[in-house]
DNA sequence: GTCTATAAGATGATAGAC
DNA sequence: GTCTATCATCTTATAGAC
């Protein structure tokens, strides 16, 4: 029996990164070896470094991944019709996803809090990432008429965070849950 | 010349611990090694299992060293007339240490993100420093007369860890202080 | 009781085979 | 062009010297 005659070739970067992108969450960048990517990938273990030059590309193509994956959400978000609506669907989609931020932390917070000790341009990387969600809200809070756009950006995604750590920490999905909801509260104090 | 009466031995375990402390807190648990330890608590590289029975066992004591460390803020804030001078003096000890959060990161979220990653019995000796600092402000609601007392340790607790990690981010010590200011000003709210 | 030389194991990276 | 066998390095841990 002949193989596909497309064979898993363009597949397997892709696969990769994809693996990386779960296993730095759930077990941490400086934790997950190579080994442990390609066996998740199904491709072999010494192979990695066909595909990518050094272990660092790799994780800036996860940081990549993430960031395609952020501009996707606030993309679709885009299409509310307020600004309120916008950023309580922001917060919104972090209570959506509870439970694995209860079990692994965010998948953007915890990777900047990791790369934030070691590697300098790895967490210029990560901290671009943050930029992408505070650029995004400054400007529905601009479009509230709010001078301080920025100030409260930052005070939206603290919320956010904070509440993902002690989540992940105390391992209770609630705690995002309810931090979400009152977020929400207060950007609607925001908007009337 | 004869050496000191008290030689450097009733030092070195405490040096140990206190190296670790800092280091783990620069460059991370999982980066920070044996040898860079003892390097900097001047101890022969190979000597700190003498004194640590693993590698766990320091960390261990880096975290115990650090629940002292709060216990004693705490005791320190508990001097203070109301509640509501307590709980502000807790965001101010944050403000206080914006640069070497900015730099570093907090020293409890920063070691507790981390430790969730992968080793279930440290991460739950971070969660228990959690447990302090969140214990004494729900205490400090309760004596305000807030029913949600719990609820409102988390939220002022998970807003000092998210300004942490954002001010560690984005390098800017001043995220970390203006947070602190505003958390100041929403515990004056729910005192008056 | 205190410390050092060394072992054992794992990981990132490379040279070269298919 | 794709992949595998292997190297060099580093780190934890231990056995045993002083």
């Amino acid at each position: 029996m002949p193989h596909s005659v497309t064979p898993d070739r363009p597949g397997k970067r892709e696969r990769l990164v994809a693996s990386a992108t779960e296993l730095l969450h759930q077990d941490g960048v400086q934790a997950t070896t190579l080994a442990q990517i390609a066996n998740a990938a199904d491709v072999p273990p010494g192979n990695v470094y066909y595909y990518f030059k050094t272990r660092d590309d790799l994780v800036h193509a996860v940081i990549d991944s993430r960031a395609e994956q952020i501009s996707g959400l606030l993309r679709s978000l885009d299409r509310r019709s307020s600004p309120g609506a916008r950023l309580k669907g922001l917060t919104n989609s972090w209570a959506e996803v509870a439970e694995l931020v209860a079990a692994h932390g965010c998948p953007l917070g915890s990777l900047s809090s990791e790369l934030n000790k070691c590697d300098h341009d790895l967490a210029g990387a990560a901290a671009k990432l943050f930029g992408l969600v505070l650029d995004w809200s400054e400007e529905q809070f601009r479009a509230m008429g709010r001078r301080n756009a920025r100030d409260l950006a930052i005070t939206l995604f603290a919320g956010v965070q904070g509440a993902a750590l002690l989540a992940d920490t105390l391992g209770d999905p609630k705690i995002m849950r309810r931090e979400a909801r009152r977020l929400e509260r207060w950007i609607d104090q925001l908007s009337g």
